[in-house]
Formats: structure tokens, sequence, C-alpha cells
DNA sequence: ATCGTCATTCTTGTATACACGAATGTTGAC
DNA sequence: GTCAACATTCGTGTATACAAGAATGACGAT
């Protein structure tokens, strides 16, 4: 239970909309909500704003809030937008990249190599986040670091299904290895190209990510 | 005044903090902040709460909210993803083109051209602002026009210093002219690294930048 | 004189009460 | 039987009251 009620009942809110609990285009009643978890719907309200801001939510005036459905589009849409955001971290992490930077992105990348070697999707799923995460926080750009984490964030649930599709456990480490390469050879140009095509979602990936999008 | 009070005060917090009426650091009470715009504690709460989501002021549990100073290095980083985000809506405008979005941009940008003829440094700041909202609008993506207007607008203050730097106003103008002929030209690529570059503050640009907060 | 401890005060966090607009169901007319 | 107007109900928006933690100042000890 986060430092206030407001702030865990956001994340509360947030997982369960991620989790598809709260379908999209659901709508969320306040005093549901806010009996629900044994409280006020004043920090119902205040979870709710935030969500709102977060773009998980619309809160549409004197009429409730209602789940976002972002729909396949601009689901893509944002992956766009991820992919070049990730481009620029890796370029940047390329040319300024120190002994902390070098070694966290060397032991996620292991930790990668061991859960795919296994096979193992969850444990993946997990080292490709911290993977993703050090490439991040060797851009050295603190503003950089967190519009790439709140993304990343918010694709989590999209590229969970996309982990699912076969072969993709392979593909990405060995994807991993080149822009590991690139970073370390200071080559920003490729890192930057390598990651961009990395996390974007072109061609068949996209229909894969739509097919288990509707297979739920 | 908005459909409802709480996001009213939101806007004129987040003018009051873009116009340096708050100072960077300064505290915001709530309760000063209610009986200055004669309203209850509970609204105030609300708008705070949306301007820490997009990262104006930061809420401390118990300890009340303070205007974020970003500072130079801080601005730099945003500006970089800025030219980044900019340079991806460019290219995506140069493949997409349509008929709407190519008169839109030819609208602003000969507004551009005048007001910048005329040395109006006001107009132009206002004309150049709906012609970079003309170039996101043409990129398709509803969810990188979100992003960049959101960036910009988080910007908007800084960008006013800079154009009162001597011969801006020219100079960029004829980048603008660049950028348009790529974008009709249908050169993704170019219109990319002209707008990365457009956007982007380096070397003496950004000294400029930096001396005149500092003027303030 | 300085530092630590305790009490007081002030501000935030949460709950509750009230007001107002939107949604909905009912009744009547065509 | 269908549609429209009105009344009622329900849920959001705002204000206020209360609780609890943090900041501040005074007092005492070293």
């Amino acid at each position: 239970m986060s430092e206030n009620v407001g702030r865990w009942l956001r994340d509360e809110i947030e997982n369960a909309i991620l989790s598809y609990e709260f379908a999209p285009g659901e709508r969320l009643d306040e005093t549901v909500l806010a009996n629900r978890f044994g409280v006020s719907r004043t920090p119902v309200r205040e979870a709710l704003m935030q969500l709102d801001a977060i773009g998980l939510i619309e809160i549409r005036p004197r009429r409730g809030a209602i789940v976002i459905d972002p729909g396949p589009h601009r689901i893509y849409e944002m992956f766009e937008v991820m992919a070049e955001l990730e481009g620029l971290a890796g370029s940047l992490a390329a040319r300024r990249l120190d002994k902390a930077s070098r070694e966290a992105i060397t032991a996620t990348h292991s930790r990668c190599e061991q859960s795919a070697g296994a096979g193992d999707s969850d444990a993946y799923y997990y080292d490709n986040e911290e993977f993703h995460k050090a490439i991040y926080a060797a851009s050295r750009s603190d503003f950089l670091e967190e519009q790439c984490a709140q993304l990343h964030r918010r694709l989590r649930p999209y590229r969970r299904l996309q982990l699912r599709v076969r072969n993709r456990l392979s593909t990405s480490f060995s994807e991993h290895c080149a822009i590991v390469d690139a970073i370390f050879a200071g080559n920003g140009d490729e890192a930057r190209r390598l990651l961009r095509t990395h996390v974007g979602i072109q061609g068949e990936r996209f229909s894969d990510l739509v097919a288990s999008m509707a297979a739920r």
C-alpha cells in the first residue's frame, strides 16, 4: 500500500486495466470502485484523474470515466513512436557509454541469453524489459529515459502478446546481440537503426499482434 | 471557464507556471490557491494532480507541491526528444501526404513567410506553432500528433526565448522552406533530417538559450 | 551557546454532505 | 404502437469537516 491511498488506487486500477479486468470501453463508476476498495470517493477520483492524464481512461465531464480502447491502429502508432524513442536512446547510448552502463547492459543481456536459451517466455519477458531499461539509462538523458519507461509500461500488455508468437524469443535475442555490438562499438547510427526495427512492428508481426488481440 | 472548475484551474495554474508567475521551486499551497481562485481545495487538488502527471509540478506525499525547475540540461534533453519526434512526423508526412495536409502546410508556411518578412517576432511565434502543428497532423498518426503537441506545449516558453535571438527569424523561415520542399517531394529521410536539426538546439543556439534563461 | 526533544501549529489526506446536470423511465398524445 | 415531454433517479462535481503527519518553535540539558 503506497504512501497514500490515491496513488495506491492508481496502481491498482492501472493493473486492473492492463490485465483486462476492466475491459476497454467499460465505465468506471466512482462509487462502485470506492466500495470495492473500501475507501471514499475522493481518492478514487484522484486516481482516475491520474489515469486520465496517463491516457489509460477518458473522463468525460459529468459523464464518468471509461477505459480507453486503443485499437490495433493506435497501438501500431504507439509502437512506431516507441521505436523512434528507443532508437534515439540507442544512438545516445553508443555515444555516451560509460563503464556502469556497459556493465548493466552486459548483465541484462546475458540474463536474456539464459532465459531465451531455456525457452522460458515469462522470464524472457521480464529480462527483456530490464535490458531495454538498461539502454534507456545508458542514454544518459533523464527525460528520454522517463518517456521511454512510460511508453514501455503502457505497451507492456501488447509486448507480452508479441512474445507468444513462435520463434520470437530467439529472433528477439539475436537482434539484442546486434544491438549490443553496435552500442559497444560506438556506432550510434547502427544502434538506432537496429533498435528501430527491433521495437517496431512491421508487416506480419503486426498481423500477428492483431490476431492475438482478437483471440482474447 | 472550462466545463468544470478542476480543468479550468489546471489551465490557469499551468499558464501561471509557464509564464513564470509561479517560479520554479516555489511551493504551491492548496489553501492559498483555493482562496486566490475563489474555490474550495477539492478542485485545486485535482488540478495539481493533473499538473503532476504532466510533469510541471511535483507532489511530494504529505509535503505539498512544488513547481519543477527543469534546468538547462533537462530542457536540452526535452528539445532532443522533440527533435526526434518532429523528425518522425516529418518523415511520415512526406510518405503519407494528402491534399488537405498539403494545403494546411502551405497555408501556415506562407503565413510564416509574411510575419518573418515583416520581422514580427510575436506573429512568427504564433504562425510557427501552427506550421509545426500542421506537420504533426500531416503525419496521420494521432498518437504521434498528441505527443508532439504535448511536448511542444511544454517547451513553449523556451521556444519563445529562442526566437528573440538575432537573425533567428529568417534562419528559421529558410529552414522551413527546405522542410516543406522535402515533404512535398516525398523525401522522408531528408524531411526527418532537416526537422531534427531545425528543432534541436545544438552548439551556440544552446548557449544562447541558457543565456536568455539566465537573463530573467 | 548549541543541540536535542517535545509540544504546537499548519498543511495535506480522506471522508462526508450537498448541489447540479445527465440519463432513464413513465405517462400521455397522436 | 410510437414518439415526445416531463419527472425522477442516479452519478458526478464541489464544498466542508475531520484526521493525521510534517514543519516549526520553545524549552531544557549539556
